[in-house]
DNA sequence: TTGCTCCTCACGTCACGTGAGGTGGC
DNA sequence: TTGCTCCTCACGTCACGTGAGGTGGC
């Protein structure tokens, strides 16, 4: 598919895990479950790799960000080699990248509301700063120094006192 | 902590379950590992819950999106509770919320690349719609129809050609 | 009594991590 | 020969899912 590489060419594993971020024990995991494949194996059975692999490793770990499982893209691969006809395989995998991007979407707003939380924490817990060292935790929960209000305190500090 | 509230007013966990979105599996587990405690049992061994273990469900499930495993924060729920001094406990809370706030950042930045390349990936894809059905899917890793050029394939479609 | 909820094991799953014991390649 | 890389089992981990078999509560 992508023409003959020079024997001398192709990467052994620890180079492959290098230059895309994952573990060795990753990519022989992604080889019993049917996602990548070495190119040829050498006398002493080390797996040779096509440089071109570096772009499939790349894609696994894309699209597991995006949420897939790895038997979900072992699937995705499937229905891509087994359909005959390109233009109905392509339009299988618009449908499922385009409900990945929705979920994307709405998990980039979970985390800016996370981050707005945390920051929220942060300033409260600002104010902690200049209490004196004579208080006891028990009174963080009930804390109206500093301007704190008990029935101000945000999500993630409030979640700290409540059942003990 | 929370004041007393009538044996009445406490919850099981299905209602928790439901009212904090996890499951009761999940819930059981937080007891296992010391992250939630029912207020009462009933005389059959029921779990009875304060309703502010809702508000400490939510805090467990915040802070899991932000990457916390469970034993992360089981310890620091124990740190909080060691300590005697309460400046010092926040202090502690704050250096790890600062640190987990700037990973959520990254995090985000990530997502969003992510979904840039799942719009690049559709848009590259609406081409082939309008491609031939006699066309066989080792033509597409080639492709210059519809304006597509190869060198151009976005990296969330490259990926299912290579390794086949 | 009928349903629905809850109980405690306990094994399964997913994506690896982490050795154990042995060998290839320059 | 020395190191470093790689090999194949195989068990461990984390956050649950999923029954199995039994019982509480209105």
């Amino acid at each position: 598919v992508h023409g003959d590489v020079a024997i001398g060419k192709l990467m052994r594993i620890g180079e492959l895990a290098r230059s895309s971020g994952k573990t060795v024990r990753a990519l022989h995991l992604y080889e019993e479950l049917g996602l990548l494949h070495p190119e040829h194996r050498s006398r002493g059975g080390f797996r040779l790799y096509h440089p071109s692999s570096v772009a499939r490793v790349l894609w696994i770990s894309k699209l597991q960000d995006a949420g897939f499982s790895l038997n979900q893209l072992k699937d995705l691969l499937r229905d891509v080699e087994i359909e005959r006809a390109a233009p109905e395989a392509m339009r299988r995998v618009r449908a499922v990248f385009e409900e990945k991007l929705a979920e994307t979407r709405a998990q980039i707003a979970r985390l800016g509301k996370l981050e707005t939380d945390l920051v929220d924490s942060l300033g409260y817990l600002e104010g902690c700063r200049g209490c004196e060292p004579v208080h006891r935790l028990d009174e963080c929960s009930v804390c109206g120094i500093n301007g704190h209000a008990p029935t101000e305190q945000p999500i993630l500090v409030a979640g700290l006192h409540s059942n003990s």
